[in-house]
DNA sequence: AAAGCGTGGGG
DNA sequence: TCCCCAAGCTT
C-alpha cells in the first residue's frame, strides 16, 4: 500500500502523476469557462456552484452570477433577494446563503481582497476542504491537492483502496494519498487534470479501453473497477407531505418565506400544511379553518405530484382555491401575481405557477 | 459523526 | 422505475 510507503506503490504513484500531466496537455480537450480561471472570486463561485452539482447543470447559473456580479463587492452589495432569485433551481440552497455571508464578509472586513492563505480559505462560510484546496492550487498555484467525488474514484482504482470513502479512516487515507500524488510546483495543473481524467475516463461506468494507466491500474488489472470507490452507508429515503393552498384574491396570492432550518430555507412558498401522512382533501379542508380561518372559497385546481430527492420523497398535494374577501392570514403576505417572479420559489412551486397560470389561459 | 440538504441526468 | 451520482458543507 502506498500509506506504507511500499516501493512499488511509490512508483506507480510517480508514474500516475506523470501521466496524468502528460494526458492533460496532450489529450485532454475539456473545456469549462472558468478553466484556466485565475481571478479567486470567479474560482470561488465555480466551486460554490459546482458542489454536488454537475457542470452542466451549473454552467449557466456561473454564468448568470458573473453577468450579474462581476466581482466580489457587487456580490456583496446586491439584494439578498436577487441573489436567492439567481440561484433558484440549483438546489443545496444553503450554498446561496453561505456565499452572501462570505461575499458580504470579504467586502466589508477584508476590503474586497480575496484571503490568499488556505487556512483562511477554509475559514469562509460554505468553503470545506475540497473548495479551499480548488482555490489556493487555482488561483495561488498552493500545494493543496482537491479530494472530490472524481479524485476518490481514480484513487480508489489506481491504487484498489477498498475502504469506504465515506468512513472517517477512509477520507484521511484518501486525502493522505491525494496529498503524496500532488506535484508541489504544478498544483493547479495537476489538481484539474485529474479531476478532468475521473470526468471524461475514470467515469463511474470507467473507459478502461481508453485509459493510458490501464496496464498498471490495480483495480483494472484485478477486474474490480466496478466495484470502486466504496461505499458504506445506505441512505434512507423517507416521505413527507406537503399540502399547497394557492390561496388567490382577484391578482393577489397569499405567500410566506420559509424560515425554518429546513429544506428550501429562505425560498417562499404558498400556504402549506404539513400532514404526517397524505390526507384527503376532506380532512384537509377543516384544517384550513382550523389553522388559518379560511372556509370560505371555490376551489379552481387540485391535483398532486411526487418529487424525488436525494434523501426523500416529497408528496405535494395542490389546491388552488379563490376567496371573495381579502382577509389577514397569520404568518402570510398578500402579493400580486405579477410579483412572484422576483422571488425565488422551489422548483416544483414554481412548475405549479406555470400549472395554473396556462390553466387559466383556458 | 451521522444526518440533512436539491435538482437533474444516466444506466 | 429505481438507484446512483455530481468540482461537498454544516451541524
Amino acid at each position: 500500500m502506498i500509506l506504507k510507503n511500499d516501493e512499488a506503490e511509490i512508483m506507480r504513484g510517480a508514474a500516475f502523476t506523470k501521466k496524468i500531466l502528460n494526458w492533460n496537455r496532450y489529450e485532454n480537450n475539456r473545456q469549462m469557462p472558468w478553466k484556466g480561471e485565475k481571478d479567486p472570486y470567479k474560482i470561488w463561485l465555480s466551486e460554490v456552484i459546482l458542489q454536488q452539482t454537475r457542470v452542466e447543470q451549473g454552467l449557466k447559473y456561473y454564468q448568470n452570477f458573473i453577468a450579474a456580479y462581476p466581482n466580489i463587492d457587487a456580490l456583496a452589495a446586491a439584494p439578498e433577494e436577487k441573489i436567492f432569485k439567481l440561484w433558484e433551481g440549483l438546489g443545496y440552497y444553503s450554498r446561496c446563503r453561505n456565499l452572501i455571508q462570505t461575499a458580504k464578509f470579504i467586502s466589508k472586513e477584508m476590503e474586497g481582497v480575496f484571503p490568499q492563505a488556505y487556512e483562511t480559505i477554509l475559514s469562509l462560510k460554505g468553503v470545506g476542504s475540497y473548495t479551499a484546496a480548488a482555490i489556493a492550487s487555482f488561483a495561488y498555484n498552493l500545494p493543496y491537492a482537491v479530494l472530490d467525488g472524481n479524485v476518490f474514484r481514480v484513487l480508489s482504482r489506481i491504487f484498489a483502496m477498498e475502504i469506504a470513502i465515506d468512513s472517517t479512516k477512509g477520507r484521511k487515507d484518501f486525502s493522505l494519498v491525494a496529498q503524496r500524488l500532488l506535484p508541489p510546483k504544478k498544483a493547479g495543473e495537476y489538481n484539474q487534470a485529474i479531476m478532468d481524467f475521473g470526468a471524461v475516463i475514470c467515469k463511474p461506468v470507467p473507459l478502461c479501453d481508453d485509459c493510458f494507466f490501464n496496464k498498471q491500474c490495480l483495480a483494472y488489472l484485478s477486474g474490480k473497477q466496478d466495484l470502486l470507490p466504496v461505499k458504506a452507508k445506505t441512505i434512507r429515503i423517507k416521505k413527507r407531505w406537503l399540502n399547497y393552498f394557492i390561496v388567490q384574491c382577484n391578482d393577489e396570492v397569499l405567500i410566506q418565506q420559509r424560515t425554518e432550518k429546513d429544506i428550501w430555507q429562505n425560498l417562499f412558498q404558498f400556504v402549506l400544511i404539513e400532514t404526517p401522512n397524505g390526507l384527503k382533501p376532506k380532512t384537509l379542508l377543516p384544517l384550513l379553518d382550523k389553522q388559518l380561518g379560511i372556509n370560505s372559497f371555490s376551489i379552481l385546481n387540485e391535483w398532486s405530484q411526487e418529487q424525488k430527492l436525494s434523501h426523500q420523497t416529497i408528496c405535494f398535494h395542490f389546491l388552488q382555491i379563490k376567496i371573495e374577501k381579502r382577509l389577514p392570514v397569520q404568518n402570510h403576505t398578500w402579493m400580486k401575481f405579477s410579483h412572484l417572479q422576483n422571488l425565488a420559489f422551489p422548483t416544483t412551486l414554481l412548475q405549479a405557477m406555470q400549472k395554473i397560470r396556462v390553466g387559466s389561459l383556458q
